[in-house]
DNA sequence: CATAAATTTGACTCTTGAGTCAAATTTATT
DNA sequence: AATAAATTTGACTCAAGAGTCAAATTTATG
């Protein structure tokens, strides 16, 4: 009788081509924000991670997939910021500053980081990530009501604040290697 | 005795050149802000003016000296904007307020409007148009501490508040078509 | 109208970069 | 070691778009 016992992970396949697939999404997303999204080749990412183009395209169907995946990257992120309860925050105002924080700093620091080049994407992917933006500028509109019932944030519109609280978030992609 | 006078304008030449570079320029930067700068070809921006692509280099050298005379003609804008003395404004923030809404308008009404794509300008150009920024944000900053002097704006970090003033100037661009 | 300069054009060239594919190479497993 | 699947490669094709140029056309003016 033989029996196999798995000391280790039994080598998953799938897992081991979705994390290598992650690392080319990443990577690409890295150099789409130095570089801009199409000041950068295929083959430029693909050399950046050490693979030829066409390694590249066993992992990723095609260019626009790439910056798609990016963008669907960076709003998993921030939807999971999202989800962080408010316990320790008394006022929305100081919820909202320390999700503004933890936005900056996956935008700057994490690899991932991308709300740009939405108009190079096909219609239809353009919707979702539009939504998607939408779903968790709503999020925060909601918050910025709750800051103005409990006094911590002064009265005004909220959508005209969520604006300026997105807009600075874009800004610093353009911001960031520009100046300090 | 022959004398000529000029009824109207002797046709001046250079004028009527320099009015339809201006043209191109402008009606370039509005496809640009559409569709993006790299979504953008040249043949397509004859075609909108109803010319050929190799008339319209007749105007232009090359496409990157169209981006870069948007970003000019849009920073040209913006100063003449900062120069508007603050006759009527009490305040240091009431001044900023119309300045914000003369620079909306100009980004959203007039046919001038660029600030993206700076990735895509050689070196050169690229530094000249930083620099512009700055030179603007440099103003907007003094108007802020100006503000936190009279009082009627908040104390703070400045570079900070003018952070948010960029960033939503800038985000404008993003939103302006794919919301209302 | 004649003409010389200004403007426009069609028909190119050239480069870059996306995407493909059959064949070679690597890898986990028996 | 053998093998079958997974992964990688070099050497392509193909299309799009930037930029050019000599020749044609338009235009202001004498």
């Amino acid at each position: 009788m033989k029996v196999t016992v798995a000391l280790k992970e039994p080598f998953d396949r799938e897992k081991q081509f979705a994390a290598k697939r992650r690392a080319v999404i990443t990577s690409a997303g890295q150099t789409f924000r130095r570089k801009g999204y199409h000041n950068t080749s295929m083959t430029q990412i693909a050399k950046t991670l050490g693979l030829t183009k066409a390694a590249l395209y066993y992992y990723v169907s095609n260019k626009e997939e790439v910056l798609f995946a990016c963008h669907l990257m960076t709003y998993d992120a921030m939807d999971s910021i999202l989800k962080t309860k408010p316990k320790e925050w008394v006022t929305a105002l100081d919820h909202l500053e320390a999700l503004y924080v933890d936005f900056v700093r996956l935008l700057t620091q994490s690899g991932v980081s991308l709300l740009t080049d939405v108009d190079s994407l096909c219609d239809q992917n353009k919707a979702i990530v539009i939504s998607r933006r939408n779903k968790i500028e709503r999020k925060i509109t909601r918050l910025v009501k709750d800051g103005q019932k409990d006094g911590s944030i002064r009265a005004g519109n909220p959508r005209l604040m969520v604006f300026f609280f997105m807009g600075a978030l874009n800004w610093l992609n353009v911001w960031y290697d520009a100046s300090g």
